[in-house]
DNA sequence: ATTTATACATAAGTGAATTATGTATAAGAC
DNA sequence: GTCTTATACATAATTCACTTATGTATAAAT
């Protein structure tokens, strides 16, 4: 994936950045395998990001100066490490926001409660 | 659209099928003009489908047997009026269950709270 | 010794939506 | 009466996020 268990996968698409900003927003300095890992966990092994699909988002995010990064030699094995910029801050704030605003529209739109 | 106001017009990707599926469902037989007018409606503005996701989404569901369609004159103007098969009414239900997995989850790996 | 987990990366392909066009009738503005 | 907007369908070209596939390499587990 970002893909799989989840019935629909193409729901998830758009929420890929989302979530990479507000997972080191939450979180703090990780690197990319370990954010797969949380968000595995954090989403009861519903959301399981594939290399593909992080990497790159990743990569752009970083590109886009929302993300620094910093790498680590662990052993023979390389690290690099994500967090977010102020404006990476105020970025995955804003994408939250715009998530619930999102599923309010959705739900008005076919008539659902959204409780949690 | 099937875009717009909405900043995020990523996230919308995917929700059309389920959004034409439950309009229909609780409005019954509609065309497509009138899908659109009525998801505008619902969505406060926030969501205006384009004719270019519209018409391609709804020929493809029918396709897949999932609508049938009901061709009418209103004087010289031309009207399909589409309405859910048996198949389209249980897929109806399941997309929305799905949507609302879907926003359970991604709510958990954001840690916010989804109160309608 | 072999498989699985850790850890990165990128290239080719898919497919839903966007953007752009096209056709045509009816209503409303002025 | 003409010009604009609304109604009502349709499809082709393009985009771009993500999937699928592949590659490299170390470390741990069985």
């Amino acid at each position: 994936m970002y893909k799989s268990i989840m019935h629909s996968p193409e729901l998830l698409k758009g929420t890929l950045q989302t979530i990479l900003l507000k997972v080191l927003k939450d979180h703090g300095k990780m690197y990319g395998y370990e954010i797969a890992q949380r968000v595995k966990e954090l989403s009861d092994e519903r959301l399981l990001l594939t290399e593909g699909a992080l990497y790159p988002a990743l990569h752009k995010l970083e590109a886009e100066g929302l993300l620094k990064t910093e790498t680590v030699m662990m052993g023979k094995r390389v690290r690099k490490y994500y967090s977010l910029t102020s404006e990476g801050r105020s970025l995955a704030k804003e994408r939250v926001s715009e998530f619930l605003d999102f599923i309010k529209t959705i739900g008005n739109v076919l008539q659902v409660e959204l409780s949690g």
